[in-house]
DNA sequence: GGGCACATGTAAGCTGTTACATGATTAA
DNA sequence: TTAATCATGTAACAGCTTACATGTGCCC
């Protein structure tokens, strides 16, 4: 949220949704904690809140206290993820779900990785466009990058493990079946 | 923990370790529940439990109703992991972080991700030795590919964000400097 | 006038982590 | 005999999700 608030002032209500259109690709925010964390950031003297005292929409901004301490924050360590691949967890066990459905789940993940392919190349398009974010679109454009890296190895992983689960005799619906008379 | 009883009974230490090392690239569990959800499973009639009644250590392992529990399990819709992608969040805030300690993160980061490409080969050895895991073998590798793929796509990023990071003159350490005189 | 997007919040409850506590067995 | 590993648990707490509750302003 201070990094939201680092790059434009914005209501309560903006910032989910900056949280979850912008950083959607690698963050999310639990929306039901926003309200509550921007008054104890306000009340910390982090953001500064302008505008609707409890008649309209206010609108809040990083205050220098709050600059400094994002700055902070970006400097400690990273804590990885725990991960939770559910995909990966059924198809680890794939010899109990069976060849079909572990094809079924391959093809859905290559395609959600070629739409979110799509989906990258129209953010950096509108990043190259912006010339009034000139200054962040570098770091931007390396999470974009990231973002399309990963895409392309789950298409190509996608490709690859149809191809064995095929090689295993799975798809019954249509594919080759080269062994049968 | 179904998924581990299912390729061998286990006990709940067992359980535990090998979630960790065989799952671990793409699972976790937290281990204070695991005895707790052992518990449960025994009342539910999912697994049974042999030897060592309260002296020594117990080995579980799956009942036919719990590995159809298991199968019900894996045919359930995938959940997607809320993202909280803690290095992505910093580059993307790289402005406020600087360009030099962005560029350790990117570094660190491909480092991480050659270093598990050394592990996934060794893992890939593994499976291909044990003759006894046959039938799960071509799942298992399946899992592997996956994430040699994703290690590649991370190295690959790695090296282009290293270029865009030196391109915006981040680079004091050692880089070549060309535009100085 | 009705529906939708904007806007702000609260609270119950679930999940999961962390730290703690204990004891047996095995290897150095 | 001392340390590490194997083994089994408990409990407090932190964090997050979900559902609820309410109201405004604008467009069709």
């Amino acid at each position: 949220m201070l990094g939201a608030l680092s790059v434009a002032p914005l209501t309560g209500y903006q910032v989910r949704e900056t949280i979850r259109d912008v950083l959607g690709h690698f963050w999310s925010e639990s929306f039901g904690q926003i309200y509550p964390a921007l008054a104890r950031l306000e009340a910390e003297g982090l953001i500064g809140r302008e505008g609707g005292d409890r008649t309209g929409s206010s609108t809040f901004s990083l205050t220098p206290a709050g600059l400094e301490r994002l700055r902070e924050r970006l400097g400690e360590p990273v804590v990885p993820q725990a991960p939770r691949n559910g995909l990966m967890l059924r198809l680890f066990f794939g010899r109990q779900l069976g060849p079909e459905r572990c094809r079924e789940l391959v093809v859905e993940a290559g395609d959600r990785a070629r739409a979110s392919l799509a989906t990258f190349a129209a953010i950096r398009a509108e990043i190259a466009g912006e010339a009034e974010h000139a200054a962040d679109a570098p770091y931007w454009l390396i999470t974009v990058s990231a973002g399309e890296h990963s895409a392309q190895a789950m298409v190509a992983w996608a490709d690859e493990a149809l191809a064995a689960l095929d090689a295993l005799g799975g798809s019954a619906r249509g594919g080759p079946r080269r062994w049968e008379r």
